[in-house]
DNA sequence: TTGAAAGCGCTAACAT
DNA sequence: ATGTTAGCGCTTTCAA
């Protein structure tokens, strides 16, 4: 009992119900200013009786643009949940959400499968080319393929985070990680911890780079010799927090810079199961601020990054690209702060 | 800069570069049998090379099909990952994706927007009408109006969880709340405990209401009293787990059958902190078998429930139903488990 | 303010 | 095995 018996009422229908041509009919459902009072009434009311809703499809093959944006997220949420933080590609989704329902655009949501096959998945959402743009929201290697390949078929889209390849042609909105980082490491140097650690998150993200170039940063300001025993690459998992920080602790550290909040937790534990007190033996600082580093034992000092600023942004400026109001490329920087509690 | 300039290349200028007719191409591009080899490999090559992509709108206007589903999760995002659990939801949509990626159709998703205005949201929904049909994540009250759209205009649907209204008319798949939960509470009634206690969660969840009904059962069954006192309704949070379990210890219990994991780990609080000791004083037992359940100190023991399953299930229903290939209405109920750990 | 008509790009029935 | 043709439902000139 599936809807394919009566056929859908379509604006012919309408239009000779209410005894006008189609094209009044598409000027009442497109609020064309040029239509008689009477005449929008009468059409309106013949609308609401049949039940009538315009056919996206045909509205697409004829105005060549779709009303949908999709956003594309190559990794699998598992995965994320299990190894990063749900509560980032939540806030991402909301969030673009948020704008797109607003500004009356549907969003098409491609997510990695977890079959790892990223090239196929890639060429299936370059197939089934039913959004007038993307955002893409990563900022990891394995993607270069097909950003390439948008920049190619020049396909509006903005990305959440700084692209490896071609940043200055490439509209993206991030935060300023490099110089949050230092922010984050200079406190710890000014609290005077002098053998200060950092645990990096997955080498494949920008981020992880960049986080680790400001911790540099910091330590060269201060004439403080970067140790490489000191600077551990991992994930961004609580696992890898841990198991970085119990080898750390074996090396003797004074503070750890996390390259997020959830590398911290798992750091906090180590460092607590080691019989050590934070922030007396063991300082600690985040990144995110995620819901948890507030409610961590002790709280978690550490850097608050708008995640929900990033990804209206990035859905405004995308919209605002393909309703010709925006120029392009462009870079956006978000402000990032550093939320001082017990860690520290 | 945006793709506007150069128009895509079309089916027709691919026949012409390849001197086929339309029709040859059609049929190459949906592999269609009756093409000579020859003049595949010649299409193939041409359409390689113009970089030519099958205009959808147009395919689906011919068709009559999208080849889209819509995910519909009527709550925002952000309420369920602060109240509720985000594993649920990424499950959903992560099982939702490998199904659907699988059998070559896009997702859409419609996620409620924190302004809340849920009629203009389903609306939306209603006249956005790209999908060809849709998966409705979520059994609440609220939806009723939504549900009866659907029928009305007879677009295949298919609910994850029982429906409210109309449960024998509607495709879902859900589990069998009211035995799990009988087992739970009878789990506790055979350990011996005696003042069991239930903390239920959102009370339009309809999720609620049979887990509360298993609870009753599994009393009745052993002739233990009902008592009002032991039943608090609240909602799937972890604040409400201990609110409610504060209150409870007040009343005298000694054991706790939470309508969900996080709300037995919001119980779990209250009871340690009220210097009880799990499952001496008070045993508990959750709902869900969430990552956290298993990590929680003690570790929880729960009913279990296939998240991943109960939406591949959907998703699988939904693309069959599409297809021809399955029969309508189907009710599926999925089977639950009990996972005994450290809190009984 | 309204209508007539062309055409977006594709598929599928029919003809060959 | 291939081509011809009609038409899916809409928007948008252009003419009235």
């Amino acid at each position: 009992m599936s809807g394919k018996i009566n056929r859908q009422v379509s604006l012919i229908d309408v239009a000779e119900q209410a005894g006008v041509s189609r094209s009044t009919v598409s000027r009442v459902i497109n609020n064309d200013a040029y239509v008689s009072d009477a005449t929008r009434e009468k059409v309106l009311a013949v609308i609401k009786e049949s039940g009538y809703v315009p056919n996206m499809a045909a509205r697409s093959l004829r105005t060549q643009r779709n009303q949908v944006i999709a956003v594309v997220i190559p990794d699998p949420l598992s995965h994320i949940f299990s190894s990063d933080n749900p509560y980032y590609f939540s806030t991402i989704i909301q969030s673009i959400t948020e704008v797109s329902q607003q500004r009356d655009y549907a969003m098409l949501l491609w997510v990695g499968s977890l079959d790892g096959r990223r090239e196929r998945f890639y060429e299936r959402i370059l197939e089934k080319r039913i959004m007038d743009g993307l955002i893409l929201a990563a900022s990891v290697d394995e993607e270069q393929f097909f950003i390439e390949e948008l920049l190619t078929i020049d396909i509006p889209f903005v990305m959440i985070g700084r692209p490896t390849i071609q940043p200055d042609v490439i509209n993206y909105v991030s935060i300023d990680n490099v110089n949050a980082s230092k922010t984050a490491t200079e406190y710890l140097i000014q609290q005077g911890y002098r053998r200060i650690a950092t645990i990096a998150g997955n080498w494949n993200n920008i981020d992880s780079h960049e986080r680790l170039e400001g911790y540099k940063q910091a330590l060269a300001a201060h004439n403080m010799p970067y140790d490489e025993a000191l600077v551990r690459i991992d994930a961004f998992t609580m696992a890898a927090g841990y198991r970085q920080a119990k080898h750390l602790i074996s090396q003797g550290i004074d503070a750890i810079f996390a390259g997020s909040d959830i590398i911290a937790i798992g750091a906090m534990q180590a460092i607590q199961e080691a019989g050590l007190s934070i922030p007396d033996d063991v300082a600690l600082i985040g990144f995110d601020d995620i819901p948890n580093a507030r409610n961590a034992i002790p709280p978690l000092t550490t850097i608050r990054q708008p995640i929900d600023r990033k990804a209206e942004t990035a859905a405004s400026l995308l919209l605002d690209i393909l309703a010709g109001k925006a120029d392009e490329p462009q870079q956006i920087l978000l402000p990032t702060e550093l939320v001082v509690r017990s860690s520290t």
